[in-house]
RNA sequence: GGUCCCAUCGUCUAGUGGCCUAGGACGCUGGCCUCUCACGCCGGAAACACGGGUUCGAUCCCCGUUGGGACCA
């Protein structure tokens, strides 16, 4: 009985299911002008965490149609910067610039519908029109001079899309609701330039008809762009997608994001040490919200991301944010994971390290105090020596006569015992303070800078342990050494 | 200039008419813990842009002002 009731149900959903009017299909369009930047990614982000969370399709495709600012190098750091970030696309990458002959039959198709015209006015004309009527406070829309003409395609003619005069164009915004554009603020704006090649809207407009996405997130400065688009959508007699614009990533000076805020592509954080995970999480959190929680690991955004959540008010980049964000989800990296990301950063160092054991142990003796890869290759430096190398003013101020004697006893202790793990290795600290009345606050800094050669380091026991003894006795025998050499 | 969007601590934000003496996070700051540095814990300063309405009651709804932003030139 409740059986056969879940196998219907099930039925209706695959029947919907196979007209693909259920399915969410979101896409991200970068064009290949430079790296990938924060906004961006967010954008690319926003798309790809709802297409998951809906169990959608997430597409991707490169608008590079002009052609003098679109470089492979930046396709190529674009995908660079997405891998990075952990998002992947079900369909794509696509590229504009091998579907202009998609784009010019459906230009075509406007034309014999009626929906756009030639145009042969010149632009000479056309400036002295937009001159005059900014001058007397008018606006600066075209004047429907060919509308009416019905003139044929010449080697020189543009193509205007026919627009509305009269009503209004409404775009429902799933984030910001009903924006009513009046159609008389808009004009017949061109489909198609004199040399053939189609406009941004209406290639925009093409490939998302053609692509099937039913779902666009995007920034809100193409908020204007939206009413020309939705008549474009209702010309190709094709069903408007949602939309949702998002606001938009300020720089602290509350201006739109660009070079003088400081680092703005998101494969530079990679380089300066950042967790791909705070990254996402600072990133989606920037604009998006779900109570009081701030940490989120992949997995919860895509199980928690939705619409009504995302913010309408422009949100500035804070760096020092995404640095608390960094240290945090380092700390709650597992150390594997963490070696895989700081294993490069090591090698930058001339550290050769390998995944393991050893790695693994030293990852935990620094993820609570790292709050960068870069931080923690740095910290790390010590454990890779062969030999310490000390540094001055600390071995000076803390490798002084006084600690000598209980070095030696420490040394001598430390020589004879078999259990090197931290409990043990307490219990002979412990027993030789007790023997020299010596307070472990006096002897842990000297031990510290024979360990590491510096003031700054992880727990002295947890060092020891994962040194290891035969480097901890090393180490600790070259201190006395140094001592008595120097004095 | 025209059109459109936006407005809670310095920053990211919670808040959808009474739960607000406005909550959290970063940053700043006082303290605790402590072998250094961190982590952690306890505490503090810090905001509803302004003016009108609507309502018994507005951070929350409406209008205007101001201020920011985007797009079109």
């Amino acid at each position: 009985m409740c059986g056969f009731i879940v196998a219907k149900n099930s039925f209706k959903y695959l029947a919907q299911g196979e007209k693909m009017n259920n399915a969410i299909i979101t896409r991200f369009p970068p064009s290949p002008t430079g790296y990938l930047h924060l906004g961006g990614a967010r954008t690319a982000l926003f798309n790809w965490l709802y297409a998951r969370h809906t169990h959608g399709r997430f597409v991707l495709r490169i608008e590079d149609t002009d052609v003098e600012r679109s470089t492979q190098a930046s396709v190529d750091a674009i995908f660079e910067a997405l891998e990075w970030l952990g998002i992947d696309w079900d369909e794509g990458p696509y590229f504009q610039s091998k579907r202009i002959d998609i784009y010019k039959g459906y230009i075509n198709k406007l034309i014999e519908s009626g929906h756009a015209y030639y145009c042969t006015c010149s632009p000479e004309r056309l400036e002295e029109m937009r001159s005059k009527a900014m001058a007397s406070g008018g606006k600066p829309k075209y004047d429907g001079t060919c509308r009416e003409k019905g003139l044929r395609p010449s080697g020189h003619a543009a193509v205007r899309f026919k627009a509305p005069l009269s009503g209004n164009t409404i775009v429902e915004d799933r984030i910001r609701g009903n924006i009513v554009f009046d159609n008389n603020e808009l004009d017949d704006f061109i489909i198609a330039r004199s040399d053939g090649m189609p406009t941004y809207n209406l290639a925009v407009v093409v490939d998302d008809i053609t692509m099937n996405i039913n779902m666009i997130l995007r920034g809100d400065d193409h908020i204007s762009n939206t009413p020309k688009q939705i008549q474009l959508y209702n010309a190709f007699g094709a069903s408007v997608p949602v939309f949702g614009h998002v606001p938009m990533v300020l720089g602290h000076d509350r201006t739109r994001l660009s070079k003088r805020h400081g680092a703005m592509s998101v494969t530079a954080y990679r380089d300066m040490g950042y967790h791909p995970e705070a990254m996402i999480n600072f990133l989606v959190r920037l604009g998006w919200s779900y109570g009081d929680q701030e940490f989120f690991t992949r997995q919860e955004l895509v199980e928690k991301f939705n619409l009504e959540h995302i913010g309408k008010a422009a949100g500035v980049f804070n760096p020092e944010k995404l640095l608390a964000l960094n240290a945090e989800h380092i700390r709650a990296s597992s150390d594997e994971t963490i070696s895989v990301h700081l294993l490069p950063f090591l090698k930058q160092k001339g550290i050769h390290a390998e995944k393991g054991d050893y790695l693994n142990a030293v990852i935990g003796t620094l993820k609570q105090r790292s709050k960068t890869f870069i931080e923690m290759a740095d910290g790390a430096e010590f454990y890779f020596q062969e030999k310490v190398t000390l540094d001055e003013s600390a071995a000076v101020k803390f490798l002084t006569p006084a600690v000598l004697e209980p070095l030696r006893q420490i040394f001598q202790a430390l020589e004879s015992t078999d259990k090197f793990d931290q409990p043990t290795l307490e219990k002979i600290f412990t027993e030789i303070l007790e023997k020299t009345g010596l307070k472990f606050g006096k002897i842990a800094q000297p031990i510290r800078v024979a360990l590491t050669g510096k003031t700054v380091s992880p727990g002295i026991f947890e060092m020891m342990e994962t040194l290891g003894k035969e480097q901890v006795i090393g180490r600790v025998k070259a201190a006395i050494d140094y001592i008595e050499k120097a004095s």
